[in-house]
DNA sequence: GTAAACTGTGAACTTTAGTTATCAGAATTC
DNA sequence: GAATTCTGATAACTAAAGTTCACAGTTTAC
């Protein structure tokens, strides 16, 4: 079941969104502070994290920090009634995944809610990649330059590809693009010429690869 | 000197913001779509880019994603004249490192700029981190894992890492954590204790590694 | 103070990654 | 249709990663 964990010191508030989220099978535990919600995280697994920004003593924002430190796959969404764009571009800085304004209905928290949890969940489920694979995969210099190559172009042929990586001789850059193959970064279309999978689009984007 | 790359189609705020950025000593290259800004971004080197959201053609946030696969590392500010709470959150998610609304001053935006390439200097220090060294050290599980378990606990004894990485040859678990020392991920604090380094943690949060 | 557990080092070894060379069928070119 | 370039497999080799073992100084427990 997912967790989630609510700080908001409005207790009115509080008791809406935790019957709100109940009724759409949430496991929900709710605290008044920041304070006890970092409390809290330390002896729970929690998935998804609301915190309102006002709260007596330490700000929903400056929580977010020390929260990940615990549970670093923490998905959090802010919440307040005063949002401006500026306090909306901090909190997003500091690590929110979403900002909320209050008051919201009850369709939006839940559509909020679970677009953050699906986007964790993009991110956390690797799907069919296999971590040991991606990595040493991308532990080669050539091989990061082959995806980034690939991911400016569409499709490049087997010889175009060996070329813009400047690997002199090609057997070797076979070595390394069947590495990519077996890492399910790299496939071949129809036509047998080189591309992206999804994975390795998402990989290539994710991790900010380094133009070395 | 400062590259600074202006996507505005509004030819007069365009001109304005030229000269406020020239007057603090940056070099502006200005365009007025989003498919020009990317365009000159494939020959030309920047090191932040400000776009405006709306213009004819592609916005700003969706050049976002383009803009990168060039310059992994550009700044990127997208300005807007109806910025709510809601574009705001998007525009962040998508790869904005900051969000202005027009009309702005031009103190406001000389301090939006430069705070935005600071915090990417921050990132781009990260450039002591050896790509391969890192990769090559992601790619064993045992080591996603200390991480993973440091990342949680602040500090730890070799023994207690090594039994909460579940090695039980502990000469095993001490080459693995050498090699994380290696690639810098991971160092000993004054007392010995193992804890992240900056990088470490910089890396983990955004790899969001994979809990295997 | 002594036994036990902790925190390493270094060498020998096994396994995997990476390179190079040779060859061969497929597709293109002329 | 002959020559040439493209694409890739295979094997033999070298380099690097990972494991295991033997040992030793340090700290902690009793």
């Amino acid at each position: 079941m997912t967790r989630v964990l609510l700080a908001e010191d409005d207790i009115e508030l509080s008791e809406s969104i935790v019957e709100i989220l109940e009724l759409e099978g949430f496991d929900v535990t709710a605290v008044n502070s920041a304070e006890d919600a970092i409390e809290v995280s330390l002896h729970e697994h929690f998935d998804i994290a609301l915190l309102d920004l006002l709260m007596s003593g330490m700000t929903g924002v400056e929580a977010i920090s020390n929260l990940r430190h615990n549970q670093p796959f923490l998905a959090v969404i802010i919440i307040t009634a005063y949002a401006t764009v500026d306090t909306a571009v901090d909190a997003m800085k500091k690590g929110a995944d979403s900002v909320m304004t209050k008051p919201f209905k009850a369709d939006e928290l839940i559509v909020t809610v679970k677009r953050s949890l699906a986007e964790k969940q993009l991110l956390e489920s690797r799907g069919d990649l296999d971590a040991d694979l991606v990595y040493s995969a991308l532990a080669n210099p050539y091989r990061r330059k082959a995806l980034r190559v690939l991911a400016g172009q569409k499709a490049l042929k087997f010889m175009d590809l060996c070329r813009l990586v400047e690997i002199d001789d090609h057997t070797k850059f076979n070595f390394h693009i069947r590495q990519l193959k077996k890492a399910g970064l790299v496939m071949q279309n129809a036509n047998k010429l080189y591309i992206l999978t999804n994975s390795g689009r998402f990989v290539l984007t994710n991790h900010n690869l380094s133009s070395d």
